[in-house]
DNA sequence: TAAAAGATGTGCGAAAATGCACATGGGTGT
DNA sequence: ACACCCATGTGCATTTTCGCACATCTTTTA
């Protein structure tokens, strides 16, 4: 059994400290009624005087001063706690935790490192994976959704960025099978898509509705794997436009359609999005993704 | 400002380990609505978010898990501590703080260390010196104290020894200046005695009403003093009993008397008098006590 | 799919802790 | 020696806190 009532502790610590109830009731902020109530209540609990009583004041005994030892490096400890736990909630400082999809990483790297470079005392931790890390059990700070708003009652949800995708082919590809003149054209190609016509990507409900199913030859649930699987030719498939500089073998077989592009959302837990480190964050990605829309041509 | 609520920090703390408030209540043994405000109460307390809030439980925040870290070690002490101060309401062990006259010591020194050699996990503090350290400012357990019986309220009272006094000189001394036939005889002599005629001790007002004021050459306030004065051969002076035989040049010129003798008191504050510490010292020591009177031959 | 289990959160009555006033008692200084 | 000051200690009224019952929501299981 152990000491199950912290306050006492804390009372008869500054009793011991100032030699005095009154003092250490002065301190405390409560009446030395109380003081005195906490520390006979402390002793017997414990079956052993912590003070000596005279006309003068409190003088611990040895059991008293192995007490003030004791709690004097935990209130220390505790002042320290506290001095950090209130700085970090108006500070930049500690772990930023974002989450997205693995397809996200080429787009949201390069804008975590510079986030970090201007809050060098930042520690950024970047999870992506199949499943979705969920801001309620406190998997993340930030999280990048795609697809429809999602509504979760606690999370806060902002527009990021519209999301354009495009037809895409390797060199190799189009040497091999020609180049579609035309959408009609589409129907004699082969293509990338996802394992699942139930896919909700608009895309996705593009392709199903457009091309005969033998024609989609190469069929992956992962986005990544799509692409791996577009950039050794097996195929026509759909990559985010922003995606397309990083490989020099993609060519553009059609330009994006605005009814293939889907939203991407910037999610917080309502609890960590008026912080001032993911505010902080927010603020800066915004600002950042203002200067991609050119670059990209992208609306 | 620091943490002032302790109890909501350990609240908190269990929260934390368990991930979930009824968890926490549970151990704790309060109802898990007081967990709640507790959590609630120290957040709003420290500006920052704790735990993650959702239908599973409680996930502790970075901060929350800096708590947790710094919540561990106090437990730790204070379930180190507890038991400490639990144990030693019972066993002898720590200090053991005696205090007497500076005369007592080669008395009690002995008995002492004997003490020591049956409880060797106690350390021995033994406090002489001019001035009475005082048992209610807890300066002592046990206090030697002479002269009439001590009457402090908080103090517990023992009747320890008769100390008996005789009349002593050296061999040097009686040599020069003769053996006293009687008490008669005494008038011819000179006489090592207290600074103070008012000196409460009976031996001191025997001499005072015995001998004439310009017989006593040597005076001194301390008790030691005396004794050194005699062995110097400054005069006959009075000596307890159980020194002579640690001096062999003393020689007895007048046995003790009942009227000089004086009784010892064993005093100790009523706060410490249960322990077993203090009640095991007492106990040898008056047991060993018994053995003095034999070889002195002293009643 | 529906129900059961377990978790959080809140209004209200009961209980406990607190503050206040006053008594007591020793220490200090004039 | 006396009075004043400060500190401890206790009965009583009040404030705060706690526990209970119930509501709500989510996850899991039949």
């Amino acid at each position: 059994m152990s000491l199950d009532n912290w306050d006492e502790v804390r009372t008869a610590y500054h009793v011991a400290r100032m030699g005095t109830v009154s003092g250490a009731a002065e301190v405390l902020g409560v009446h030395h009624a109380t003081v005195i109530r906490h520390v006979d209540a402390l002793e017997a609990r414990l079956g052993t005087k912590l003070f000596q009583r005279h006309a003068r004041g409190y003088t611990p005994t040895e059991a008293g001063e192995d007490l003030l030892q004791i709690a004097q490096t935990t209130d220390d400890q505790f002042t320290q706690l506290a001095g950090r736990l209130r700085g970090r909630g108006n500070t930049v400082s500690g772990d930023l935790v974002i989450t997205s999809l693995s397809i996200h990483s080429q787009l949201l790297t390069p804008v975590l490192k510079r986030f970090r470079d201007e809050h060098p005392e930042v520690v950024v931790r970047y999870l992506t994976g199949d499943r979705v890390f969920r801001l309620e059990y406190g998997e993340a700070h930030v999280a990048v959704r795609a697809g429809n708003a999602p509504d979760q009652p606690d999370n806060v949800v902002q527009p990021f960025i519209r999301q354009h995708y495009a037809l895409y082919a390797t060199q190799e590809y189009l040497a091999k099978h020609g180049t579609p003149k035309s959408e009609e054209d589409l129907q004699n190609h082969y293509f990338v898509g996802h394992e699942s016509r139930e896919n909700r990507a608009p895309f996705n409900q593009w392709l199903v509705k457009t091309v005969p199913a033998e024609r989609i030859v190469f069929r992956c649930v992962e986005s990544r794997g799509q692409l791996d699987a577009i950039l050794s030719g097996a195929g026509i498939g759909f990559a985010p436009v922003w995606e397309s500089p990083v490989y020099p073998q993609l060519k553009q077989v059609i330009p994006p359609k605005d009814e293939w592009s889907s939203p991407l959302w910037l999610v917080t837990h309502v609890d960590l999005h008026r912080t001032a480190k993911v505010q902080s964050f927010l603020k800066f990605l915004k600002a950042d993704a203002r200067t991609w829309d050119d670059s990209w041509g992208a609306r």
